[in-house]
This record gives C-alpha cells, structure tokens and sequence, in this order.
DNA sequence: ACAATTCTATACCAATCGGTATTGAATAAT
DNA sequence: ATTATTCAATACCGATTGGTATAGAATTGT
C-alpha cells in the first residue's frame, strides 16, 4: 500500500557501500551520498534511518561479499586455510576495480569522538573475523593438523595481522602481485605438525 | 622584536601529534586543537599557518620520535635488522600510554576528497620508510647476508605490511604481549643466508 | 470516486566546519 | 617615552555538517 519507492534500497546500498569504502565513515558526507544514489536527503532517511544505520547495511554487504574469508574454511588444512586466506586478501584488495583497502579497517580507524560507535563497531566486526580464525585453527590442531606447540590465537592473529597489513598496503596503492608476492612469504614457515607430509619445520 | 609567544610551539606540536594521533586528520576539528593545546583560533594560525601545516608538523615529530625504525638499522644483520623493526613496532604500539595505533597510517587512510593531500602525503611516507627497508635489505644481500633467491623488495614489502597490520591490531586494542607473539611469528618467515649458522631454512 | 498510505521534493533547521578581520596588550629597539 | 612590531582575544565569516518539517505526488484498498 501507498506510493512505492522509486529507488532500488539494495542498489542504494551497494553504491554506498562502495562510497564509504573510499572515503570512510566520516569522509562520506550526505550530500555525497544523495548524490551518488540519486535520492533526496528525506528518501534516504525514510529508507535507511540515519547515515549511521546506513553505513551497517553498506558494511553487512561488504561482509557479505568478501566471501574469501567464508570460502576459505572450506580448505581441508590448516596451512590451505591460512593459505586460501591470504591470497584471498591479496586477490581481493589487488582488484582495482574495487576502492583500494579494506572498508572494515578504514570505514572509521581514528576518528572524532561522536563517531566512536562506528568505531567501535569496526573494532567488534575485526575481532569476530579473527575468533572465527581462531575457530578453525583450534580445530586444525584437534585433528592433528597443527604442531602441539601451535597457539592457534597467536596464528590467528598473525594471519589478522597481515590481512590487515595487506590492507593498508593496498590502500597506498600497491598491485596484486604484489600482495600475492607478500601473501606467499607470509605462509613461507607455517608450522607443520610432526606427522603431515612435507619438509618445512616449525 | 615584538610580543613574546606566550606558549611553547614545541610543546603545542607534540599535544597537536596526540590528537591526530587519536582522531585522525578529518577528525580533529580546530576546536578540539585550540582546546588541547590552550590557545585560540588567530595563536594556532599566526604560529603554524592552517590544520594541514600543523598536522605535517606534527607528523615530523611522530615520524622522530616513532625511533625505532632508525635504531633498527644499526643492526649487524638483515634477520636482526628485521627483528629489530618489528620488535620495536610491536613495542610502540603495545604502548598503552600511546593512542592506539600509528599516525601514519589512521592519520588519513580513507578521507574526504578535501583531504586528499593529507592521504596522499602519508603514502608517500610510508613509500619511503618500505624504501628505506628495501635499502638495508639490497646491503644485506650484497654483504652475503641473504639468501641468492631472496628478493628484498618483496621481503621490505613483508615487513611494512607486517608492521601496519601490528598498527591496525594496535588500534583494535591489542596488548603488547600480542603484538610481540605476532612480531615473533613474522620472523619465522625470515630467510637464511646458506652460509649462515642455524638451522631455520627458507 | 475516495480515503488511507507512503513516497519525493523543496526548503529549512541549529550546529559546526576551517579560517579571519579587528582591536588592544605586551614587548624590543630607539 | 615613543614607535614599530608581534602577539592574544573577541567576534565574526561563508560554507557545510547531519537531520527534518511541510507539502504535494503516486499508489493501494475500498
């Protein structure tokens, strides 16, 4: 019932997705917004609530659609996990069609105090990303897959870690290959467990 | 000649450092500088000229006194050298006594066009102090202390990733303890020269 | 046809943004 | 003591910030 919208919320969605993506949280004004969606200010608040609330839909989606990290869980080991991992970041923020960096990490890194709850939010969003890491690494290790002496918090925050790196470096321009390129050092010395195929020690 | 300066510029710089530090570029207001640092709107620009000439002098001394990186190269080898960068950066940043993370990467990673000089100054930054990595490294391959097949730019790449990503967990509240663990992993990666001593291969 | 409903568009809101004109006070050189 | 100079304080500038009140247009259900 009632007029209905003459504008796609998902489309919408995804061009601010890409718009808070280059600019950041802060950096993103609205009357950026309403002009690369083609809306009017009231349409946009009728639709989405608030530029706030309309930043967690655009930062579901970019969730949703790095599927790399989803994906990766499906590798059988601990070491094509981590591997899959890596040059899913590097394949990712090497896309230049894409904004370089990652939105999760610049949508809100340091900023002004009234946008904290963004920040935060970002904060809790990465640290979820690295619990699930975790996740499967603990499990990696149940089965045998990790040396005893792996700490699967410290490998999982190593492979945040340099996500995160592979992030920044992106954000300053660097090409895929050379992502790929610092993906693969970063795997040189994963640890192996004593009884897996392979010579590369821990 | 003429009315003394009644505050320290010095001093003035280095709390202007902090609060870039801490909300970024776009995330300092003049009214938020003029507060920290005790003095009005007309001192703030008869001393320094604008925000952006602040924030670069501010981003002078963050860049003296983040030390760690020009200790660093004093170290006798490339695998101390490398341990030396990523110790220090896991020590800087695990500073709580410090804002979380590092200036040069959340001081404008992701920003309004307006700000894009800022964004673009930083990259270059970071561009030199991976160039002045890959430097160290060409000396170390030279001096035989690096493998034939290792390239020291992917191997300068890997290490400023490294230590951005230690930036971005930093920022996220990580203790030092962690950072370090991390540090500690990165440099099981690191390669050996044949002719060196110890049994850790690449 | 007529409500009821929900959209869009114009115009506006107070607050804040970075930056400055103006005035008076404090200093050094003469 | 006077003058030139440089500072600090108040008050202000136009532009922009995120957000909204109001009015009219488009739709559905009756």
């Amino acid at each position: 019932m009632g007029r209905p919208r003459e504008f796609d919320t998902e489309e919408a969605i995804a061009r601010a997705m890409r718009l808070f993506w280059r600019q950041g949280y802060e950096g993103t004004s609205l009357t950026d917004l309403t002009e690369e969606l083609g809306i009017t200010r009231p349409s946009l608040y009728a639709a989405f609530g608030s530029k706030e609330a309309l930043f967690l839909k655009a930062l579901d989606l970019y969730e949703a659609r790095a599927g790399y990290r989803e994906a990766a869980l499906a590798a059988p080991t601990a070491r094509a996990y981590a591997q899959a991992l890596l040059e899913g970041a590097a394949d990712l923020h090497g896309d230049k069609s894409n904004p370089p960096g990652c939105l999760g990490v610049q949508g809100a890194l340091a900023c002004a105090p009234e946008s904290d709850s963004i920040r935060k939010e970002l904060i809790l969003r990465r640290r979820i990303g690295e619990s699930i890491i975790r996740d499967r690494l603990k499990r990696a290790k149940v089965d045998g897959d990790l040396p005893a002496d792996a700490d699967p918090a410290d490998l999982a925050r190593y492979l945040s870690i340099v996500i995160y790196g592979i992030t920044v470096q992106a954000a300053g321009g660097a090409t895929r290959k050379e992502l790929q390129s610092a993906a693969k050092l970063a795997l040189k010395n994963w640890p192996q467990a004593a009884n897996a195929k392979g010579r590369r020690g821990a």
